[in-house]
DNA sequence: TGTACATCAGTGAACGCGCGTTCACTGATGTAC
DNA sequence: TGTACATCAGTGAACGCGCGTTCACTGATGTAC
């Protein structure tokens, strides 16, 4: 096994001519650069060589770097629905449910900060895709749970478009809160701390505000 | 004057061998580069092209392409930073003045789509430019400004701890409304419509469910 | 169990492209006398 | 007012780079008989 002689070009978990696992590797390569360099750091040149594989290979997998992207993009936000509802089956109150689930939208962030900025970076992504749609739409629909069941406690039905313009709101507040502390705009407001202690501190008590 | 020789090179107002605006048309250039391909669209040569000027000629006027765009979101931050005090100007009740301000801060990231992306795409600018933060320093300033009278319209002095949280909310609310209007995630909601009318629609109403 | 062969999943060299930056240069401008 | 000259603001060719994609190819695998 360990005798086996390697191709020139090989790297750790490569055992052959047939890489084996080459689509998973790519993405996970994917994942690695997204995170050191962002989605504008991307090259699938790049992705090839870190999953040690020529630059050709990533084309029996995936139709192009947007093709690839696309992929993460979708994993990105069924990880993201997955989080969201996971949070929302948290506590008994609706409200802090809700809470809880916009403090989860913010750790996904800056969790993975590169597959993050990919999935809301629609040039670098397949045009039209309709997976892409899907996924964020399930995601979308997690959130708008959440929000009815919240609505719903205080009046008794709510109507769809005060259901709505809450989504609207809460997601706003959210991704604007995302993005900016990935953008590095409260660094001067999380000084020495750590960001994610910064996010535990100020974030409840943000998304309060709008929920009360 | 209109008979005067032109160099091969040269374009609409550009009259000889020097430019005479160099430095001006490149940052017009700059943001029409933006506009239409956004900051990872953008090249220091094909904003030559546009200045009708060689590729080496905007080595005098800015160390490099970082430089340039930095320039160019220094700019953005002021023009930000007077709509949001020109807003803040508009009304005689507090909380309305604050929700104005959101929805100025809003329609400048539509109108000027790239320069705003630009503001806050850090790794495009010079690092640690102390021009950037004080831009960015003082469109804050104008925000707090509004949160503090908002707040002091109800409380007789409102504490820097709730100012600081109220800032944060409503800076993350608008920011993330401008960045998922930009990305396109609100195009299902906005169907036919024009964006902007969907914004003048429901913004104001989101902000309202924050500020009550 | 062995063999022939089709298919799959890679190789690696080559393509043309646009990029930022450098270099020696030169035309235009402004200033000193 | 005229001239010499320094300085400024450009030119354009060249550099090396990494990119996505193409191409003819080949090693490995799996299947039919």
């Amino acid at each position: 096994m360990g005798a086996k002689r390697a191709p020139k070009g090989s790297v750790a978990g490569r055992q052959g001519y047939h890489h084996g696992n080459l689509r998973e590797a790519l993405i996970d390569a994917a994942e690695s650069i997204l995170v050191e360099h962002g989605p504008e750091g991307f090259s699938l040149r790049e992705a090839a060589r870190r999953a040690g594989v020529s630059p050709a290979a990533p084309q029996h997998h995936f139709s192009s770097a947007a093709g690839l992207l696309t992929e993460v993009a979708v994993l990105g936000f069924k990880e993201l629905t997955d989080r969201l509802r996971e949070a929302n089956g948290r506590g008994k109150i609706a409200r802090s449910r809700l809470i809880e689930q916009g403090v989860a939208y913010v750790r996904f962030a800056v969790a993975h900060p590169g597959r993050f900025q990919l999935m809301f970076h629609h040039r670098k992504l397949l045009p039209a895709d309709e997976r892409i749609h899907a996924a964020g739409r399930a995601a979308y629909s997690e959130l708008e749970a959440a929000v009815r069941e919240y609505l719903g406690a205080h009046s008794k039905r709510p109507s769809d478009g005060a259901v709505a313009a809450m989504v609207l709101a809460a997601w706003s507040m959210v991704h604007g809160f995302a993005q900016l502390a990935l953008d590095g705009k409260f660094d001067e407001m999380v000084e020495g701390k750590d960001l994610s202690s910064f996010i535990d501190a100020m974030l409840p008590s943000t998304l309060r505000l709008l929920c009360r």
